[in-house]
DNA sequence: TATTGTTATACTCTATAACTATA
DNA sequence: TATAGTTATAGAGTATAACAATA
């Protein structure tokens, strides 16, 4: 059977936006494994170096991961030498990247910039721009 | 710090897909809920109501499911009384589904197509056609 | 030799609950 | 009272390996 054509998922917005999901994100696995790094390891890395001195917990809400989860994806970005903090106050810990931490940072941008490049390079500017603004306006404010 | 605009996160097509499928992925989830079903296994009744006599292994090729992880799929479906099958061959079983098992397959299609109009009803027919060729083009043929 | 279906198993990701320390 | 960070744990989804039976 073909995987073309497979009735009726032809009409299901829902279903290819998993399938295709499931397959970039494999792919950005892929990319950024040889710099150690997890694609949520990497989206931490990215809010980090863009928001310097940013808490575990706006991360966590910024990205839609539990605190609880937070912690050991810190955790394991310390142990790397990628991440340093400080206090803030008796609880809030302030994030910032670590010399290392700037260099992978940098890598990481670089590599998901490839890996966009590769998979949706055959996208116009115009209809990306449209694109996002469709996937952000159905994950956002809800 | 808003979730609009969260640097470099606004021009990778590969997050907002990402939390887009999840946040479509876990609406569906509630939504067929009410009938048993969980999207991997409604995906399947899909498959087989429009497919009558297909097989396991067709099944998992069609919607990217190992093949071990097909077998606890169908019995569960077979346990709920939804799908039943008989010997194509020595090793092939062809699946259809029951009187009871069409029931579901209807009221879960229904189901589905309300859960679309739901999150998708704002985006235009055009633009929802494009969108699904553009998804499909990810992950088809790769 | 390749394929179907199955079992066992391990790994990752994510969710919940409970706890402390602090605001 | 609410929040930050942590720990423990459970559940779901998915991947690999191996096997018996059959084509």
């Amino acid at each position: 059977m073909s995987q073309n054509e497979v009735y009726p998922f032809d009409r299901f917005l829902g279903y290819h936006l998993r399938r295709a999901s499931v397959l970039v994100m494999a792919d950005l696995t892929a990319a950024l494994g040889p710099l150690g790094l997890k694609p949520a390891e990497a989206s931490v890395l990215f809010l980090i170096g863009g928001h310097d001195g940013i808490t575990q917990a706006d991360i966590g809400r910024a990205l839609g991961i539990q605190r609880a989860n937070m912690a050991p994806l810190i955790a394991q970005l310390m142990e790397a030498g990628l991440v340093a903090r400080e206090a803030v106050d008796g609880r809030s810990q302030a994030l910032r990247l670590t010399d290392a931490g700037a260099v992978v940072h940098e890598q990481a941008i670089a590599a998901t910039q490839a890996h966009e490049a590769r998979l949706f390079g055959g996208i116009s500017e115009v209809e990306r721009t449209r694109l996002i603004a469709v996937l952000r306006g159905l994950w956002e404010e809800k």
